[in-house]
DNA sequence: ATGGTAGTTTCACTA
């Protein structure tokens, strides 16, 4: 089974490059963070059409939401309102014996000070409820995977600079070691460095503001895939696909592809 | 320290 991941920054102008990936890379479950769009007008038939005939979605208007698109039939599990908001950053469904839940974290504003910046503060608590949320779900002793925009690119080569990156929402030292901590609580697997050295650079994200994003190539890894410890054995394979990026009017993040036996 | 781009039923906010 092949899993994939991507922030797709709107679902309805990405439309020609879902295509794009489904033609490429063929997955059989897609989860999609800042979908932006309303579950009355989510582009269901566009999608059905492209061989993802089982669609769960959780939107709101402008901001946040979360989807999954399916070759296989989906149970929809119950949604979790992290930090108590019914802001569509979750959505868990059960395909092929495997809980699969899709995750949109807060991206934590520009300040790194949770006493000055609301937006921080949220990031921190919500990764905190991650923590809890791993451990109770991993209680249910199912195959689970938990994957999506977490907004934090936790090892050194997740970031195109370390030293200059530590004081810059993503990759500061208290959201890393809450990222850990979380990761820790639902003993996750990083499914992708699984397959890529700790010490290779390695990025899902580039910014848009960048003049030649290819070139500076100041990218982080936000978008993780984390499986549990019964699943490890059975990952065949991992990559995240860079060329997206380059493809005509891209997200900032691209997508992230994993293969399960 | 600053400003750079993209998306949204937009003229402000989020990323």
């Amino acid at each position: 089974m092949r899993i994939v991941t991507w922030n797709v920054n709107s679902v309805r102008l990405r439309l020609p490059l879902l295509e794009k990936l489904t033609a490429q890379k063929a997955p059989d479950v897609i989860c999609l963070q800042e979908t932006k769009v309303v579950d009355d007008t989510f582009p269901k038939t566009d999608i059905e059409a492209m061989g993802y005939k089982h669609i769960e979605i959780r939107g709101m208007k402008s901001y946040n939401g979360v989807a999954v698109l399916s070759r296989l039939p989906l149970t929809r599990l119950e949604d979790h309102a992290f930090c108590g908001r019914d802001d569509c950053r979750h959505l868990g469904v059960t395909v092929d014996g495997i809980d699969l839940h899709c995750l949109y974290v807060p991206a934590g504003g520009d300040e790194p000070n949770p006493d000055t910046n609301d937006k921080f503060a949220h990031k921190l608590q919500f990764i905190d409820e991650m923590a809890h949320w791993s451990a109770q779900t991993r209680k249910q002793g199912r195959s689970a995977i938990v994957t999506g925009d977490f907004n934090v690119a936790p090892l050194e080569a997740d970031v195109w600079s370390h030293k200059q990156l530590l004081k810059v929402v993503s990759h500061t030292p208290i959201e890393v070691e809450k990222f850990d901590r979380a990761q820790a609580a639902g003993q996750w697997t990083d499914a992708v460095r699984r397959f890529v050295p700790a010490e290779e650079k390695l990025y899902s994200w580039w910014s848009y503001r960048a003049k030649d994003w290819a070139a500076a190539d100041r990218g982080r890894r936000l978008d993780h895939v984390w499986a549990s410890p019964d699943l490890e054995g059975r990952l065949s394979g991992a990559s995240i696909l860079r060329d997206a990026r380059g493809w005509e009017r891209p997200s900032d993040h691209v997508p992230v592809i994993v293969d399960i036996d």
